[in-house]
DNA sequence: AATTAAATGTGAAATGGTTAACAAACTATT
DNA sequence: AATAGTTTGTTAACCATTTCACATTTAATT
């Protein structure tokens, strides 16, 4: 009755996504109830490191019962604010932008592009899965209200230009593609997807396993 | 001249990608010598962070001097081996497999996606970019020999089946964007790239953020 | 109602990662 | 050669996160 008025982790908010989806599934199954032990083997973390993040949240469990699934997917569904849909913007369609746009985060209906930007004027005009594609200079003109975050899948070196529009326009979270540290306001967040950083940092971790396994044969 | 022997940390595996981005910048802008509170600058990340984790690769630098940018760049090059190009295999070629091909980490001639792989007949045959697809019931006989590595961009629910045919391939590295956790070998090492919940743990950090300044006002 | 069994929530310890601060080492200058 | 100035590499302190282990609470059973 004292960890929820905490200030919640950083590791714990970034499971948070995990855990929805994982309470999503059981629902799906119509499981009434489950153990902390039973959510470790679903989604691979410990349960002492699960019991220890919902606490974060007040008091979900029932000593020598374990969770109602209900009650988690209505407490982790309030913490992601499933029930309002977040209407998101695309800037570059490009391969990638092109693909998100048309996956469009597929199960997750709380989740849903609403429109696309790019310079390239053969773009603009199209619609990709029903999703306008209107010019960047437009930007200001032609964001629904409302829309306060975006994904940029634009080349590195237009990110910062993007950026300050954006915010200009009310965007205040902020994915990119693009792996230069840019400049934001305080109050943007901004998350940044490294697809080549993780992949060489991926293929280091193989390559020191493997020698380690080299070693001990 | 003690922590080169030890361990390397998982944080520092995963930034060494960023110090060679900007190693490789630096050197191509002809810089010859840098510093730590330089290179602090660039990547954003505090410079005692930074002198900490280069210790961990042997004494790089000189007292009252700085780093010497192609001693850098030597160092980190080798411990990315990118001198021997990494050929990597995409399972999977729908939008984001697709995009991933034409993008090819531009710019790292030493990450080369080399074959891709579906399932839908209607995708096999083709080539795109130059990178042939082909079957994925005749991955074993298709994959090249050297490739280690491969990229999963198929729906979660094909993703447990694709991992036991790529490691009997010889694949031993796995990046993948479907967010399940997967059984694999110990061998294996897998890397999950979870773009929903990126998202949503964005979403999550933005909105307390503003309910903060809210707050605060 | 009393007892047994079970699983939570958390204090405390362990682990992992970051950073301030500075002695030591080196460069540059006189 | 000596001195002044600079910046590394590392020690020690700090902060964040994970995990153990168990008192406590509740469910289930007799």
């Amino acid at each position: 009755m004292s960890e929820q008025n905490r200030r919640i982790p950083r590791a714990t908010i970034r499971r948070i996504p995990l855990y929805y989806r994982a309470i999503e599934q059981l629902q799906r199954q119509g499981v009434q109830r489950v153990r902390s032990d039973r959510l470790s083997e679903i989604i691979h973390i410990p349960s002492a490191t699960i019991r220890r993040d919902f606490s974060h949240f007040g008091e979900l469990g029932k000593s020598g019962y374990g969770y109602s699934v209900s009650r988690l997917a209505a407490a982790f569904g309030a913490l992601l604010e499933v029930e309002s849909a977040e209407h998101i913007a695309i800037i570059g369609v490009g391969g990638l932008g092109r693909a998100l746009i048309v996956n469009n985060f597929r199960r997750n209906p709380d989740l849903t592009i609403v429109v696309a930007f790019d310079i390239d004027p053969a773009k603009v005009g199209q619609s990709i899965a029903g999703v306008p594609v209107y010019a960047f200079t437009e930007l200001a003109q032609r964001l629904p209200p409302g829309v306060h975050t975006a994904i940029m899948a634009v080349p590195s070196a237009a990110q910062a230009a993007v950026v300050p529009v954006l915010e200009n326009a009310g965007v205040t979270a902020i994915m990119t593609f693009a792996p230069l540290p840019v400049q934001c306001r305080p109050t943007t967040t901004i998350r940044y997807i490294d697809l080549t950083s993780e992949l060489q940092s991926l293929l280091f971790t193989a390559r020191q396993r493997e020698a380690q396994v080299a070693k001990v044969d």
